[in-house]
DNA sequence: CGAATAGTGTCTCTCAGACAGTATTTC
DNA sequence: GAAATACTGTCTGAGAGACACTATTCG
């Protein structure tokens, strides 16, 4: 029969190596942002999505070689143990790019036997978003070659470290459902926006033919029951930010849509 | 300078307690079924969700005294190193209700530090959907009344083990997404089935006006997208399973809705 | 024939889609 | 005034929503 008596006992005296235990727990972060290129003064800019890697020191603090070294790979690291993995998650992404409040998600766990050499490495995925003005400050403090911004098509040469190819096929797949499922694209923009800033977003990485089109878009938008239009005195509040003609500015309200394939447009 | 010339040897000696590692990495899984209670002959039956729960035991085999011992529980158990959560997740369901080539989905990691009392352990949570006719089977052959099945309501009023309740809750949250944005629903029904059992289905879960509204219901639910009328040597094919009158059945197609928020009906 | 399930007929109204047209501002 | 962005007018047709009505079968 049983050697302790209470559940107290028990805990204190629990091994851990009584199962196999994982050699480490990490958390990898797809920061992504959309860069504007502005072409031409009142022409609204080419919005392309970007996303930041860093690429493995080859050699280690010590001096020793580092695994995969030399290769891109998301930024991250090993989860504390007073934290949780997406705590360890925001507080990489502040240590990296010295934003904080941001848009970080949880989309997936990575265990797959063998896919960091060095142990049973269980990492869990996150997703961040940095508003381009944020990224662009770093930039310019440390220009350190290491870390760079990669459209999707400029990953797809690159040598990935560990399982990151998936890690971030499987992120922009995710980010391209929440941006058409939730209001994401709030995050991509400023609090105040005009419709054609919207329609750039969208169109970054959705493809509907109806966003293209001008006239649809801009007749559909402003009905939108998440965004309204700002006002400022009972005034209506315009920019002409991109164009020469004023555009009305809108706003994100707090209304959270939720749609079902079985009352929606295909 | 390094110790080290290659990965490889690096590799070797690679010590995992660099990092503080967890003490065990666990998976869960909220297996969840519809079951059909047939009233009378001819009669839609009335369909509840349900969840199924473990009693843990007051103590282990060893006679000690278990960890949230007496309390209500998620099926699952530890992962090992060679395989991953999702894995684990399919063994131990199959091993909990004998049934394989289930619906299993990961929809969240658990690693609050506090949540199991033992130690740093981490869990990998998944849903997956049994139909009922083999839950009634596995019913049959082992009736230990540890294991049972509980309305949403009925789990409110249980003490539930280490954060269970949160991943419960997280779950039938996350049903209910899946429920409305993907043909989650095909796995509650059987190959064939008319338009009601499927309105039965969504009602579950779902609380849209037009689901419940026949007329509605039955005009629009034929040109879903994803499901199509079953034909047999160019006749359709009728049941009158659930009523008097022959109802059409339909089956589902390997059509992969997807919606937008900004194309859709809210 | 009554009752119950499984639909269909018909009307109204809204909105998607297409395409042309207008408004405002800068250079 | 030309050019560019930001919309609006107008038509057509499909489909949502509401409610009454029909069809089939069992007992």
């Amino acid at each position: 029969m049983g050697e302790y008596k209470t559940e107290e006992e028990m805990l204190e005296n629990y091994d851990t190596n009584k199962y196999e235990t994982p050699g480490g727990y990490t958390s990898d972060i797809a920061v992504f942002t959309i860069i504007s290129t502005e072409l031409e003064k009142h022409k609204p800019p080419v919005k392309e999505l970007k996303l930041m890697l860093i690429q493995r020191a080859v050699k280690d603090a010590e001096g020793e070689p580092n695994v995969e070294g030399g290769k891109w790979a998301l930024p991250g690291g090993f989860v504390q143990p007073d934290e949780t993995a997406f705590e360890a998650a925001s507080r990489e992404l502040e240590e990296e790019t010295g934003v904080t409040e941001l848009k970080i998600k949880h989309f997936g766990t990575y265990d797959k036997p063998g896919r960091d050499k060095r142990a049973w490495i269980i990492s869990n995925a996150h997703y961040a978003i940095v508003p381009e003005d944020q990224l662009i400050k770093r930039k310019a403090a440390d220009d350190a070659s290491d870390v760079q911004l990669f459209t999707v098509e400029e990953i797809d040469k690159l040598d990935l470290a560990f399982d990151h190819e998936q890690i971030i096929s499987d992120a922009i797949w995710i980010i391209k459902k929440d941006m058409a499922l939730t209001t994401l694209a709030k995050n991509f923009l400023p609090n105040e926006f005009v419709l054609s800033e919207l329609q750039g977003v969208l169109l970054t990485v959705l493809d509907d033919a109806w966003i293209k089109l001008d006239a649809q878009f801009f007749r559909k938008a402003p009905s939108l029951p998440f965004i309204e239009k700002v006002m400022v005195k009972g005034e209506l509040k315009k920019s002409n930010r991109w164009s020469k003609n004023k555009a009305q500015l809108y706003q994100f309200t707090d209304f959270d849509p939720f749609v079902s394939i079985y009352n929606a447009n295909y």
